[in-house]
DNA sequence: AAAAAAATTGCAAGAATTTGCGGATTTATT
DNA sequence: AATAAATCCGCAAATTCTTGCAATTTTTTT
């Protein structure tokens, strides 16, 4: 067996299992251990894999036990809830989804605004309870307790009911074809909600989430009027956005 | 199993329920718990999570339980929370009002418990969301901030529409002539609500607010079922209560 | 086609990591 | 103060990793 063939195996596995054995790999490769870790060695070189004693795991394994990232990525979403704040006027009416981007910007929000704020997520609803001069309204339902955010029928129904100034949305995909998009069924159709209910919209994009796709779509792109992103980015990813009506700070 | 697929699983853990137990883990990862704790160890290092005797917190965690102790007569309430979570069966719907004694009862919730649960209380609300087997329903509207509680026309119509088997409320006055007061009219009226909605009222009553009278009237003396307190009492103070019909825990 | 160079692979030996266990020690609880 | 639980420490066994090296195969050069 080639070792081309071997390391399409690996990945193979690895896309199946989310995670592979040196020693098991060496059964199923009928090769020695000695060669596997080296085939593992060179994949990991090449940021296909994330190597561990033992065997190797997908990269995203690795993100989600690395404390490098919640340090890294918080300072990129304070970046964006800095500039999103200076959108921010006496007298509007927003809604905000519950993205951990939005509670960043609920905490620097200056305390002599007065606004009304629309919201269905706790942290977001804690954070703001501390601001003397901003009138919240918690949408309610069932609560989904990892995101600590309520869904359902009736948060859709709130919402629909509401009309807003301006509304700040955290992004879970970007991409010019096929728009915003969410791994969720649910958040998507609120979302959805959120965005026909609102004269303005604003995503709050991470630039790790510029043109990922996820299994539903929230909108089309040129429903969004602003993308907020952390970094400057270069012309050929904006110009395709910019096309379809996009604005980007 | 990795040594980095324990570490994701028990930060997933803690994620979920604020707190691991090195015993529990053990057991849930087939490892002794040496490696366990050589594991929290490591975490703890990276400050992703806060080590303790006996298991781990989250960092948030570890900050929290300092300003809990401003909290008054936290043992009072306690001690209330105790005697009322053996009210508590599987299958019930409850509604629960945003008191501090609430709170407390919603953290010693046994884990295993069934239960659907209404509040408007955030606090509550952020405690319920670490259960993993209540179903948490959160009543929107206007935000009172001081209270960490939603007030207002919507939790009025959505209490209405409720049906709950029992319903634990925090006391602020108790009289046996005017009966369960409120200093807060809004707060009066939506209390009135729950009881009407709910088939067995509990009070959680501080003795401090034993024939205590406030401004609005919730309901009558005889509109409750259960009183708990956190003391015995004479039974001379007790003697006129029971007299309405109403039982002391 | 032959020779040289480069890459690949397995093996062996020693180093490093990981893990569980017994026993001493510390901490929490009553 | 006593008891039980949790922790720490050192050690040993098992597994995994690294490194150098030799044998083999593949590729390149002449």
């Amino acid at each position: 067996m080639l070792k081309l063939e071997r390391h399409a195996f690996i990945i193979k596995q690895l896309k199946q299992h989310r995670k592979v054995l040196s020693a098991k790999l060496s059964d199923q490769l009928q090769v020695s251990e000695d060669t596997v870790r080296r085939d593992l060695k060179e994949l990991a070189s090449r940021h296909l894999l994330f190597k561990v004693h033992g065997g190797a795991l997908t990269i995203e394994n690795k993100i989600l036990s690395f404390d490098e990232r919640s340090v890294a990525d918080l300072d990129k979403k304070r970046s964006i809830a800095k500039k999103a704040v200076h959108l921010i006027h006496d007298g509007q009416v927003i809604i905000m989804s519950g993205s951990t981007v939005n509670v960043e910007l609920a905490k620097i929000i200056p305390s002599h605004i007065r606004v009304t704020i629309f919201t269905y997520s706790l942290p977001i609803a804690i954070e703001l309870s501390h601001h003397e001069s901003i009138e919240v309204i918690f949408i309610g339902g069932k609560l989904n307790k990892l995101a600590q955010v309520t869904v359902g029928i009736d948060v859709v129904n709130s919402v629909s009911n509401i009309r807003a100034d301006i509304c700040f949305m955290g992004v879970s995909g970007m991409d010019v074809v096929r728009g915003m998009t969410e791994p969720d069924w649910e958040v998507a159709h609120i979302k959805k909600c959120m965005i026909a209910a609102s004269d303005y919209v604003v995503a709050l994009c991470q630039s790790s989430k510029l043109n990922k796709i996820e299994r539903y779509v929230v909108v089309p792109t040129q429903n969004i009027d602003t993308v907020i992103i952390d970094e400057p980015l270069e012309e050929d990813v904006l110009k395709p956005f910019e096309e379809q009506g996009v604005q980007f700070v």
